[in-house]
DNA sequence: TTGGATTGTATCTAAAAGATATGTCTAGCA
DNA sequence: TGCTAGACATATCTTTTAGATACAATCCAA
């Protein structure tokens, strides 16, 4: 995503929740935002002093020394939403595990069966940890106002993986009935 | 993705299915890959130059002057398979609609709505356009032995966008029937 | 008390996104 | 016949990102 200072952004919406320090910037993104988004670590420090010099953020003693502690500005929080309301120009995808299907037959029947196994089983476990975090998320009281909105991206999380269940499960079928058909 | 070169992989299958030219290669990516995989303009001359350094491909006089077509040599075929078979480490996601929603709190539930509609929309549509692609490939003759594995890719997306078509209306709903919970 | 994990800041290289420049050939049409 | 719009074709450039890595302080536990 060239052109468009998607960090910022994230940047930004992290530190709207409550002011923190770049390495927690890093830490809630990972942790809360990691379904469906990733920072490359060596962004926030650059994006965080841009920011700052745009009069984004602000910059606070942090507990110890040599940390800094920063938090959204009125003009970082309205620079958020404005950002927030501009249409998603979606990332390019680049699904590598859809690409090594497309090209199944230079791949073989039999690697191919075994990367839709390894995709089936990667979605059962990742389904595990939908369900989990969602009820985690619903008997959490701390961020009430946020939560409707987290529970909805979890379902969507849910959604997808079970949808990738049902085809590993299915295509898994097909190698099997159809085998002729998958010739090298 | 940093050091992974993955359009070399692209490139390479893309030739293996048959000689063609760098713009050739750049048209078959963006239409038979473009539901999963996305080549940057730029990056296909490059990596063209740099197969053809390796002896990974072989460049010939294309049907105009100053056009080259490029074939897969040998050891291009064998190194397409050895980088089939090695395991893909995934790009990370920027899903930047589900971003928006997570920080919906700070969007507003009207425009988090409006999102998900046009999501709702946007996934009808690429379901159609999935179908659509499905029935022609099923009737084609032209790649028997690619076809059911493009069959597999192609309805990898159909369970997908069914998916996120159930979730929106699913989401749609609880927006409407908890409208208190969702403040601002 | 040492040593490993965590917190914290910062920089560097390589790869990719996407815009853009440039030129040729072909088909339609005025 | 000449013109022009659009497809074909190659190539380069800048900005953003991925991901590795370096370095140091602090905390905790064996």
């Amino acid at each position: 995503m060239a052109r468009q200072k998607q960090t910022e952004l994230a940047v930004l919406c992290t530190l709207g929740v409550q002011p923190m320090t770049g390495y927690a910037v890093r830490a809630a993104i990972r942790d809360q935002l990691g379904f469906f988004w990733s920072e490359s670590f060596g962004q926030i420090y650059p994006t965080l002093a841009a920011l700052l010099a745009r009069g984004d953020v602000e910059k606070h003693e942090g507990t110890r020394p040599g940390s800094s502690l920063y938090s959204l500005t009125h003009a970082g929080r309205l620079r958020m939403i404005s950002l927030l309301e501009q249409p998603d120009s979606p990332t390019p995808r680049r699904d590598g595990f859809m690409l090594r299907l497309f090209f199944g037959r230079s791949l073989g029947p039999d690697a191919c069966r075994a990367l839709v196994e390894q995709a089936r089983d990667r979605a059962r476990q990742q389904l595990a940890v939908y369900e989990a975090l969602h009820a985690q998320v619903e008997s959490e009281t701390d961020y009430l106002q946020h939560q409707p909105y987290w529970l909805i991206t979890i379902s969507a999380g849910e959604h997808t993986t079970r949808a990738a269940i049902a085809w590993a499960d299915e295509t898994l079928a097909k190698l099997d009935s159809d085998r002729d058909a998958y010739v090298r």
